[in-house]
DNA sequence: GCAGGATGGTTGTAGCTACAACCATTACGA
DNA sequence: TCGTAATGGTTGTAGCTACAACCATCCTGC
């Protein structure tokens, strides 16, 4: 009962932390962050809309939403693929890369502020294994969140 | 790093099985329920605006949206404390509490499948400890969550 | 070579949350 | 005892997400 009343708060009360640090930094949601993140590493920084919603766990429609706006912003731009006229590639521009370098040290600050420097060597070795195989029971298949697979 | 990848995907996946599971059986939102569980715990069935908000991780603006969507529904009720004439009591109407018992189960059910159950008794208790100190970090001075602190 | 389904993606909209502004009541200090 | 601050709560609104509906392209079997 407390490890789960604790997960619960941590659900309900991270994500706002984490949040608000961006959006008063970078003018950046977490979940946004996270997608300029993934398309900073990929190859070309490009990635196909499919293997984006999987890398950053999240639906198309939010996806779609969330590429639109920041399009909109001049963070990220689209382009059909080449090889597959129904899909959608999305870059990140100069500028976004300019934002995500000059973003990424306050961010990572902050996480390791609220976890990564609260938690014992053990302890963080205990939570990866515990998001793990909480991991494998909410999405059994793999769908999303091909990053986290060993 | 495994560790927080993971642990972020947790706090973007959770959420939404929770949700759909309550939405789907019981047109009720994770925080929703949580809020007429604090309720069914508490003397009288009756808690303090503020003090619903700190058990349910919340702001006061939040769950005043959220419990007046209640009280449309029929599900708790409000009535101005009479200790305080500024305060407002929360309390949970006989549907609501119905409501809650026939719920309770399959949520709890849910959180088993998806949480406890996947962890051994080693693991819950590491989870405690690791999500013990993450919010201690994250809500210092306990202004929420009281119900947590030990 | 084409019908039917699968895949990739976008859009519309309802509903929830965050933030700021606001009002009423109570507590406190001089 | 009165002015000021703190407390308790509500409301308005902008913005994000979920869900469903939709369209276009690709694949498969026959």
């Amino acid at each position: 009962m407390t490890a789960w009343v604790r997960l619960a708060a941590v659900l309900e009360l991270l994500p706002g932390v984490l949040d608000s640090q961006l959006r008063r930094d970078a003018e950046l949601t977490h979940y946004e962050y996270y997608v300029l993140a993934m398309l900073s590493e990929a190859p070309k920084r490009t990635l196909r809309m499919t293997a984006l919603a999987q890398r950053t766990n999240a639906t198309l429609p939010r996806l779609s939403h969330v590429v639109k706006r920041l399009e909109d912003r001049g963070i990220v731009e689209r382009f059909p693929c080449p090889e597959d006229a129904r899909a959608t590639n999305a870059r990140l521009t100069a500028a976004g890369w300019k934002k995500i370098r000059a973003t990424a040290p306050g961010h990572v600050e902050t996480v390791r502020q609220h976890v990564i420097d609260v938690l014992t060597p053990e302890q963080i070795t205990q939570l990866a294994a515990i998001t793990g195989a909480i991991l494998e029971s909410v999405d059994p298949d793999g769908n999303l969140s091909a990053v986290y697979r060993r």
